[in-house]
DNA sequence: GTCTATAACCTGATAGAC
DNA sequence: GTCTATCAGGTTATAGAC
């Protein structure tokens, strides 16, 4: 009956770990606003006072998880995109199982990284050099070269929709029953596949 | 600089009404837990105390919100998906247009509904039928009869991922300012020719 | 470094005058 | 119906003992 207070963290870590890792966890799972420190002291098996003594406040201590998060986000696309010896065919395969990947692992990210740029949008977003990232970068000017009628954002629009939205709209489905675990799985391993093909049709598509 | 408290809503709307009207800006922008019912009183131009006279609580308010919110999220497409004397080809285009158009003027609504259905699910989410709206609609029949190999859910995911997924991701493209308020709605009004044109290739595609 | 206790503040909700 | 004042409980943060 003593086991309130059992922390779900691994324990053989760091305190100042321990609190990170359990802030990473509830932060990403409930959002700024309806996270307490409470939550993640309790997850973390630790005293509500460390919270503070490691990290001054519940502000900085999401800022922290908030940068690692972004980049964890936009870092996973952004070597893809840049990198100009790849080909345009074979990038948005890479975009697609990448973020596939990455998100069957965290799937609280999309969500919560959106939502909190839309909450603070000024102050967190611009650390990253997203702008250049997106707008110069070598994927944008072989989608322009490829089709320079059409914007690029379109295609990027529809990659980063077709593959992301589904996990955004997951809970929809989840109370509905329509679609259990193995069953979403087993259609984003075929999404893996499916949206290149797609794509490329667009991309020829008159 | 007396003008701390000025209502933002119609004035000439009877109290309940201007609550509502207020609460559904608040949590809509904001979400639940992010938002204070002090904000709301604000927002309206009344009293604190009128908010717990008329709705007895947050809770309660909020979910009349929620209802409502859900009901203009999905009740944007639900007939489109069940009349089974449209065509295949038109119902996309219908689901494309009619989303961008309400989505356009309710920008918040998408993340609003899909991280509060998160948060919830339980509780809210099954209270509409969405379940046979999607699994039984004439809409995933006519897909399953299209393309009888390929899960009829990829279309459905491919065709909501790119018309609803610009607006949630809008917000970063906001802060690096590689797209103005004018920009993106051009580009959503070109989608609506788009999507349907790209979907109607997939249901082709080899 | 870690804990308990508590300060200082915020938030939802209500009492009671008008 | 509407307001002011206030309560009760929760939340972040800190003081101080160990």
């Amino acid at each position: 009956m003593a086991m309130k207070k059992k922390a779900r963290t691994e324990p053989n870590l760091s305190t100042e770990e321990k609190i990170i890792e359990a802030a990473r966890k509830v932060f990403t799972k409930k959002g700024y606003s309806a996270t307490r420190t409470r939550d993640i002291a309790e997850e973390a098996g630790i005293n509500l006072a460390l919270l503070n003594y490691y990290f001054r406040s519940k502000q900085k201590l999401f800022e922290q998880v908030m940068a690692e998060k972004m980049h964890q986000f936009f870092g996973t696309i952004a070597p893809v995109l840049m990198d100009s010896t790849t080909k345009l065919e074979d990038k948005i395969t890479l975009i697609v199982t990448r973020y596939i990947d990455m998100i069957t692992e965290n799937p609280d990210l999309p969500i919560f990284v959106l939502n909190e740029i839309k909450n603070n949008s000024a102050r967190l977003a611009d650390r990253m050099h997203i702008k250049s990232i997106i707008i110069n970068s070598s994927f944008v000017q072989q989608l322009k070269e490829r089709r320079p009628e059409i914007h690029p954002l379109h295609f990027l629009f529809n990659i980063l929709g077709m593959t992301i939205f589904p996990f955004i709209a997951r809970p929809v489905f989840d109370v509905i029953d329509a679609l259990n675990e193995r069953e979403f799985k087993t259609l984003m391993e075929e999404r893996k596949k499916l949206i290149p093909t797609w794509v490329k049709g667009m991309l020829r598509a008159k």
